[in-house]
DNA sequence: TAGTGGTCTAGACCACTTT
DNA sequence: AAGTGGTCTAGACCACTAA
């Protein structure tokens, strides 16, 4: 860190605007391990007088990375590399839930609850859930955690003659519905990808804009009958999905 | 958007900083159509002098709406609203080809290269594919495009073995491969999140630090043999994938 | 209380696009 | 040539965190 932020080198004709290149110093030196995960950076008023930038430069250097989930900024105390994520592989082809899956590969699960409630369903969980009048809906809204680190927000949507009561669900969803006779087997998932959000990037302890992936399922009972609809996102950087593909048979091909 | 810039409105204490305000002030006219896809904002200056703030808190409250792809901006023209994309979809459970995928629904096809090249492998590669020593490899990279608008960078590498040259690939990859006799029968894929990168938003004409869905796909043929590696990498505003998910058959559980 | 990041300003010059 | 976004500065106050 010691010759990271000098005034020297900063020449603009040819290394395009000088944010960007203080920027690339950084990421550079997080990559090769000068600067190491949990260390902290100068504070930004220090970056500036050392490099001999204005402050706002600096930040403006800084933004990307934060943005980026390289580094982590907390207000009043610092500028920090982030801690490395170890990425977790989840294979598709297989229904499984987030417990099960995590506790095959060893690893702690916990969630944190942000809400379980009865309501009235929005008219987009009608739609999912192939509700009739006057149905209602049990929602449970939970932050899952491997480890102790925030990995996943799960909203799921159920109606209330599959699970009449939301205080029966403790750790896996799947479980739960597995004593009531209701464990869905087959689902259809739809992935995409979308920037985090303020709320839910602070759930997941990312900064807003991360990119994120986002996941939504309904699961099925073998009579066809719908059981759960639930919107996931997932940290873009602590996750792959593994899918296993095949050509389709020929008489089967469309 | 008369109104929409005024100096009024802007009470600090109970709404959060004025960049936020505004911001939401400029999605919310975007989201209920008052701003139209296309249409352009006012200069950055004028915005300042509208509402009375500094040119400075202006781009910030604009930053985040280009970085979520809802605004664009071109340096000498203008800050217009982002047309609005069509959210495609693709089954994954079938192992087809981008270009099979489109033209089952009706949307044209076209790819621009970026390179075609024979090469020695890089060590991903290598691993990737399965290569002995002094084998080589076909790279092909394109941006792919329906209907005009880019939608995924394709990067492709494959044996010498299999493809001996790049320039035999006009349109769809799997067709040609299914000249040679080499169409993969069997795909492994790995999905999953990431911010883009400034080439890459370029390429697929949205502002870096847009969500993209990143694939990467390991194609074999019925014999087991590794016929492609393909990295892609989608826009996350533009594309869903669907899987079909089944419940692990009973004697199969591990 | 001192230090940190978060926000905001007024003004400046540059590079690019449009006319 | 005029207008636009892109970059940069110096300085200020606020909100939060830590000792």
């Amino acid at each position: 860190m010691d010759q990271l932020f000098t005034a020297t080198g900063f020449d603009d004709p040819g290394s395009g605007p000088l944010y960007l290149q203080l920027q690339r110093r950084i990421a550079e030196a997080i990559a090769s391990g000068r600067l190491s995960p949990g260390s902290s950076l100068p504070a930004e008023r220090d970056m500036a007088a050392m490099t001999g930038l204005s402050r706002v430069t600096i930040r403006n250097a800084i933004q990307a990375l934060v943005a980026s989930g390289q580094l982590v900024q907390r207000r009043g105390s610092g500028t920090f590399v982030a801690q490395k994520v170890e990425r977790l592989e989840q294979a598709l082809s297989l229904l499984t839930s987030f417990t099960e899956d995590m506790s095959r590969r060893g690893k702690s699960v916990d969630s944190q609850w942000i809400s379980r409630m009865i309501g009235a369903p929005a008219p987009e969980e009608v739609m999912a859930l192939g509700l009739g009048a006057d149905e209602h809906v049990v929602r449970l809204e939970r932050v899952r955690r491997s480890d102790g680190l925030p990995l996943a927000i799960e909203r799921a949507s159920l109606p209330t003659t599959v699970l009449p009561d939301p205080g029966l669900v403790e750790g896996s969803l799947y479980l739960t519905l597995d004593t009531l006779g209701m464990r869905p087997v087959r689902a259809v998932q739809r992935i995409s990808a979308a920037n985090l959000g303020p709320r839910d990037a602070e759930l997941l302890g990312v900064s807003p804009g991360v990119a994120g992936l986002r996941i939504e399922r309904i699961g099925y009972l073998a009579t066809g009958r719908v059981v759960e609809f639930t919107r996931s996102l997932y940290r873009g950087d602590a996750y792959d999905f593994a899918v296993e593909l095949k050509l389709a048979p020929e008489g089967q091909a469309k």
